[in-house]
DNA sequence: AAGTTGTGTCAATAGCACGGACAAGGCTGG
DNA sequence: CCAGCCTTGTCCGTGCTATTGACACAACTT
């Protein structure tokens, strides 16, 4: 019955994530002000309260977002490949890597020095987004490739995606030649065995 | 301050637009009932009386709308032919009679029998429309005919917008032909200079 | 040490939507 | 013809929610 007041809730939620996004993404969370914020939108600071119990809520909710919007990306990119498992990666993570790379607000995260930063979602507290990442390329790696080892399939997820993340905070090359790094790396864990042969002098329990 | 309670009535007032759009589209105006439009919308009966205050308040506003977004395609049907009178008003009259005929709402205004239709506002309300279209095509005309008499001007953009309110209601043949005798019947009128050679037999005043 | 700024919380007020009910008028079927 | 039903338009009481203004608290500045 009350479905319009659903949708305008929404619609709120929608516009402060807005704004703060474009404040973050030009001076940084730590700038932010929630007073500015509720007057960017045109409501009352205790309005915003009530929509988001605190800053770091607004932090986390502007980080869930703009991370469902980039698993957008890699679902697309891993979907555009089935059956080439190195392509699919490669295409996913490059789409990752150019995205942080370009993003306002994820520069904003890496860049900012202050202590009530935005960095430890991409970082310490980034089990969200290394949960969805590793469901998606889990899922479509099982669905696509289901006769790989299951260890070895999840050992080369969890690779791709620590590695993926390890290039968003430090990247060391263009997006183009680390998605190729990783896309082999990952393949290489994917089809391995567990029971290579080791050079000479390797020692393995 | 209040900016936000602001786009949310606009977006109720859209909500419910779009909702009276759909019913009155497919089952007429007379069919419409003030409970399901807001039931469509998820609001309730009152709050639909506080944004318009009567059913007619309805009609007359959905009409306005769907006139304003047909001004839209005149004026670019106007703006596309800078300085050839008989082209811009052959777009602009063709453009109108073409979304006069597909148009759901147009055609439901059109068919409808009853008393409490919204035909009136195709004909004897027409006023709104007429004045809008009138000053669109009025402004053309003087700003890139600046040169032609005032009086013939005003007449022939009078006929313009009158020949193809009546083909709207009345269409005795396809739009693109309807479009080219008005246009034709404008331009014949808006180069006539008042004083011209009647045939013998006919009386001026 | 005092002033400033910003977060988070609380209480009182005002506004708005809601549900329920009502009168008035028109329509329909018996 | 008339009784019942539907629909429009209006009113009022209630409850929810945003707003306003204030406050405590912490960190930083002067």
């Amino acid at each position: 019955m009350a479905r319009f007041r659903e949708t305008v809730r929404t619609l709120l939620r929608e516009r402060l994530l807005d704004a703060a996004f474009e404040r973050v993404a030009e001076h940084g969370f730590d700038k932010l002000r929630m007073a500015h914020l509720a007057g960017d939108v045109g409501v009352s600071r205790q309005t915003l309260y009530s929509e988001f119990p605190s800053k770091e809520a607004v932090g986390e909710a502007l980080f869930r977002r703009e991370l469902e919007r980039c698993l957008v990306g890699i679902q697309q990119g891993l979907d555009a490949h089935p059956g080439d498992l190195r392509a699919a990666v490669e295409a996913a993570v490059g789409f990752t890597l150019t995205l942080a790379r370009r993003n306002p607000l994820i520069r904003a995260m890496l860049t900012s020095t202050g202590e009530g930063g935005l960095l430890p979602y991409l970082t310490t507290r980034s089990a969200a987004a290394f949960e969805l990442a590793t469901t998606a390329l889990g899922t479509y790696v099982a669905e696509t490739w289901p006769s790989i080892d299951p260890v070895a399939r999840d050992l080369a997820v969890d690779t791709a995606v620590r590695l993926t993340a390890s290039h968003v905070v430090q990247s060391a090359a263009s997006p183009e030649e680390s998605a190729r790094r990783i896309a082999d790396t990952t393949v290489r864990v994917a089809l391995s065995t567990g029971a290579e042969r080791l050079p000479a002098g390797t020692a393995r329990p």
